[in-house]
DNA sequence: CCTTCTTTTCCGCAGAGCGAAACCACTTTC
DNA sequence: GAAAGTGGTTTCGCTCTGCGGAAAAGAAGG
């Protein structure tokens, strides 16, 4: 694009994408942090996390000499919540499910080229990483991925996994494993994911339209202590239940 | 303040009070109706929310004409939720005592004259009032408000009392109410806030310190089938019990 | 079709926001 | 102690970004 959007307000964007590098954080990020990760220049960075600290957005942890978010932040996703009624329809569901199964449960949608937690109902199961809503995962790294992308109709489904595989090609990945879990998942119902994203963990995953609108349900495991079989049987099959209660079954039934 | 604040970055501040305008509203908006929320002029906030669209954070939804939140902001609470300890200690008593009570529960934390919902346990029994992670209300109408108040050192407490008082008088409002409240709650442990901000709701707060950090455990209630007497008695209790597994007692002890 | 309302785009302009450099504050090293 | 290192803030000259009024375009209703 030769001409730049004139309509776009830079200001905001760089704002914004300080707000998104300390999500994305584990910990505390200070302003030179912040600079090498958005290559603006260190008073830029000052100005912009000035202005978001007076409005409430960010606060300087003095522990740890660095920035995080608010609770503040939280508000901005409260209308989401509040007003999702697949989310409504499913957590009680997903609540039954992580009781009986002993493991976590969780409500994913799709942003783009990621998946994003919706709701994370906890198991007594551990599984060694902090899931919580507003966590995000690629697509291809994760069952929800998977799943979210065999549930689309033909075109939608072809042009986002064009978008997939360019953007793993581009960061020097293999695509036909996540390919092959995409076409299991249109064969089966369900998506599994093993080991993708960090080794000992895993996830199943199925697909649910609701509304018009997608989402998938999922259980994140620790793929030491939950074999391949169970996910692919009991765990599957409680997951087809539900959504089959939320809405139409998916992906459509189509010929191999 | 005579000299306009150099460092603070407008163009940032303006774009996020449209996401703050919709986390508000309970339908989407248009850009007219942002545009009167704002004071902003039409084609300022025609620029911002194509801004807020380009980067995911909106979007427009055509059936209602106007735009609204999309699941991309929870990713800016994910941190808040992910990191915080408190959270993690007090979810299981909270999902206890949603259980046992048949109430919703609820853990919140103050943002200047406003409580945060960090947390909210649905129960059986209904409140006629979508509650959600991140849904806010005005300190002195909230049961929450009124033990975050209580539970802070003199000096602090003094001070931001000085500040709702301001806010209410600025309103049109009487304090003496929210003070007696405040007053009670550093007396009794607990604070009852009845119909103050929807006839028909009402809430029971128990203020809770933890790692220096304050927050209040909280159960709102549907005054018509829940008597103050039982609130003041059996869901305090149950709060308090739990509360004093967190943390120290609060208020603390002081003379009348 | 016309009218009305809403939204978007255009465009002149000034000041907002930029980044380089200077300054500041604190810590570490010698 | 002085000097160097580290991280952050403020200044300031400058330009181009973002502004808002006006015009154009789009959408909805009769």
């Amino acid at each position: 694009m030769a001409d730049r959007d004139r309509q776009y307000v830079e200001s905001l964007a760089r704002g914004l994408s300080i707000l998104e590098s300390l999500s994305r954080s584990q910990k505390p990020l200070g302003n030179g942090d912040l600079a090498k990760m958005t290559g603006l220049a260190a008073s830029t960075i000052s100005r912009l996390t000035h202005t978001l600290t007076v409005l409430g957005y960010i606060r300087l942890n003095r522990a740890y000499r660095g920035y995080e978010l608010t609770p503040k932040n939280l508000t901005l996703g409260y209308p989401v919540l509040a007003e999702m009624r697949l989310l409504e329809q499913a957590r009680p569901h997903l609540e039954r499910l992580s009781h009986a199964t002993g493991e976590t449960t969780a409500l994913a949608v799709r942003d783009k080229l990621h998946i994003i937690f919706v709701a994370v109902i906890e198991g007594e199961n551990l599984v060694a990483v902090r899931l919580a809503t507003g966590g995000r995962l690629r697509i291809p790294v994760s069952a929800a991925g998977a799943a979210l992308v065999a549930a689309l109709p033909e075109d939608e489904r072809r042009m986002l996994l064009a978008r997939v595989r360019a953007d793993m090609t581009r960061n020097g990945q293999d695509a036909k494993s996540f390919l092959d879990t995409v076409a299991a998942c249109r064969r089966d119902g369900a998506a599994v994911v093993r080991n993708k994203w960090r080794t000992g963990i895993g996830g199943i995953s199925v697909p649910v339209l609701h509304n018009g609108e997608y989402a998938a349900l999922t259980i994140p495991v620790a793929t030491g202590s939950v074999s391949e079989e169970t996910m692919r049987t009991t765990l599957a099959d409680a997951l087809k239940e539900v959504a089959g209660i939320l809405g139409p079954v998916l992906p459509p039934p189509e010929a191999p």
